[in-house]
DNA sequence: ACCACCGTTCGAATCGATTCGATCGGCGCC
DNA sequence: GGCGCCGATCGAATCGATTCGAACGGTGGT
């Protein structure tokens, strides 16, 4: 036989029909002991691997496939450990379900077509948006045409999806307070990317007005709820290093009088680059400008120092979607979730000079 | 009409069979356009979003879904940008041929099982392992039983799977040389894990001839190759910055009379834990002691230094894994491809110490 | 006017498994 | 000894699409 056995070849060699079969390897229903291992004898002796999942999944509905949308060319987006960890939880999560996690890319090159082709037509009974998007992204589009059920991490909150985020606006907050309380009054900050374009370098006001994506706009809200207005937004394209030091250059160039005491920086991969490219100019952190993030990773290449970061549960997070997932997979409708962050207060932040 | 609409559901609300429907949106097979035209109309009427994919991979025996098996838990496998960079590659290369990425963790917990049940039963046309197992490997049995052609990245030239590789031995004799021809005779290494087993720590000759995996087994060879026989070999539990710290304390703390002038790292992650490690033992980068590693990568945060390296072509690599498996799916059987790869001096190495 | 041919369309088989209702056989109870 | 019940097994329908050979209608040539 040149073809692969198939499990009406395996009933006809062990003398019984499909269906029962079928029973043998499902374990779902009545089966007698002797029967089943008749099966798997003859299982084994044709070298059939158990069931084909291609025929199963059309049979059940389900393809086992959970879609994960990345904002971003994966060598980008990656490049974050945010979005790693929490990938890693939801893997961890839904692989005990028996769920496979697809990588889908975010929108490749501007030129290219609005959404990937996996989103139109790949197999998958539930997608989960990272970085999630605004109300008319065209991936969301296409995958409400197609009513596949999607999860939104750090989305607007949105109609028809179910959204799994933090308390990033009250932890920005918290942590302005600190700030503030440590005496300082001039804050600059450095954003994550404001919406798709990815545009980078200093924010005017009228720039502020056009953040697309909900985490930069409630980060900044949340130096606001503090009182703490920022004297210079500098808006990254995107989460990287070299992102945070080309905005360490542009906002902490000018005279001692003017300069920023203290940089609020939306990630810690940021906060990083901030520390990193005002050492370059020659400044002292925390002594001469205070540098703090979001996210609480762990950066063994900043050692000594530690940054003093915002501390979001990044696997708890990836996890939390995994549940949202198994619940949407049975049919419920889950409520927005919303996860605890908390202060750490690192070696990156002191009080302001002179004060 | 609760249920989603089928093709054949939109077929009777165009007046045409399924068939037909059918060819209106493979466009295989001769269709007059006014028929096509009228299918399509339904289509959009009844909300209908194109063939259900299940059903076409039933039929055609296709999934469309390459496997790709990590050697790790994401969040460590996916700390370094290596594999990030190679995945990107492959993703790229592939996409455009309509397949898509499963990510399927490596073995979990040593408790428990010895593959992931997606490696069992997930439906896939082909598999890819990232980080080359040894011939007895679990995960490779399972996917040889179930018939699923794999892809090694990295690995022993094994029978019946194609691999992937490039010259990493003639990369670090090369590498070996310029640190020979720079005077320097105690050169110390810092290797990849040996084997699945991921001890950490100085390893005696036993040790050494333990070595499953080929990757460190290589790398060590060039050395060897170029005469450099290694006064420390240091076996870290994986790429990682601060495996790359403890190598360095655990070679570099002795009187500067016996410490090794230089050190050979078996990737630029640990080439950097071991710059970083040095320089918290109060020795300078390079004029105390010359580091190196091997992979090309770009980490600013070690800005301005530049590491010397062995520049490896990530991406290519990906492509080429990619264009691999467009050939193992068209049912051809492509040679073993090894990459080349070039030495670029950075700043981390300069002449031994007194020589 | 008939035939051959070509471009379209249709019917039916097929992919590989799951599942429900029906059937079969054996056993216990009256 | 017969009836009924229960557990095990079987048949057939079903999931949703693709594909191949057959049928069909119209046109052009003789």
């Amino acid at each position: 036989m040149s073809q692969r056995p198939t499990l009406a070849d395996v009933a006809s060699a062990a003398g019984v029909s499909v269906s029962t079969a079928s029973l043998a390897f499902s374990g779902a229903g009545p089966i007698a002991d002797a029967t089943r291992q008749r099966v798997l004898d003859a299982a084994a002796e044709l070298g059939y691997s158990g069931p084909n999942p291609l025929g199963r999944q059309l049979r059940s509905g389900r393809s086992g496939i959970v879609g994960v949308v990345v904002g971003d060319a994966l060598r980008r987006s990656f490049r974050d450990p945010v979005s790693v960890q929490l990938l890693d939880g939801l893997v961890d999560t839904i692989g005990p379900l028996g769920l496979g996690v697809l990588l889908i890319p975010g929108p490749t090159s501007p030129g290219g077509p609005a959404v990937d082709p996996l989103v139109e037509a790949a197999a998958m009974d539930v997608a989960v948006m990272l970085w999630g998007g605004t109300l008319d992204d065209p991936t969301l589009e296409a995958l409400a045409r197609r009513g596949i059920p999607v999860v939104v991490v750090e989305g607007h909150e949105l109609s028809g999806v179910v959204t799994v985020g933090i308390d990033d606006r009250g932890g920005v907050a918290e942590l302005a307070a600190h700030l503030r309380d440590l005496g300082h009054r001039r804050v600059a900050t450095v954003t994550l990317p404001f919406g798709p374009e990815r545009q980078g370098g200093l924010a005017d006001l009228a720039r502020r007005e056009q953040i697309a994506w909900s985490i930069p706009r409630r980060r900044l809200e949340g130096l606001l709820d503090a009182g703490v207005e920022p004297v210079g937004v500098y808006e990254a394209p995107a989460s990287l290093v070299e992102h945070g030091s080309a905005a360490a250059r542009a906002l902490l160039s000018g005279p001692p009088e003017t300069r920023p005491t203290a940089v609020v920086a939306q990630s810690d991969m940021l906060a990083a680059g901030v520390v990193l490219g005002a050492r370059e100019l020659g400044l002292r952190v925390p002594e001469d400008v205070s540098v703090a993030g979001f996210d609480g990773l762990d950066l063994p290449w900043l050692a000594p120092d530690t940054l003093t970061t915002v501390v979001q549960p990044i696997a708890e997070k990836g996890a939390t979607v995994g549940r949202v997932i198994q619940a949407v997979l049975a049919g419920e409708h889950p409520a927005d979730d919303v996860l605890p962050v908390s202060l750490r207060v690192g070696t990156t932040t002191t009080a302001a000079p002179g004060a």
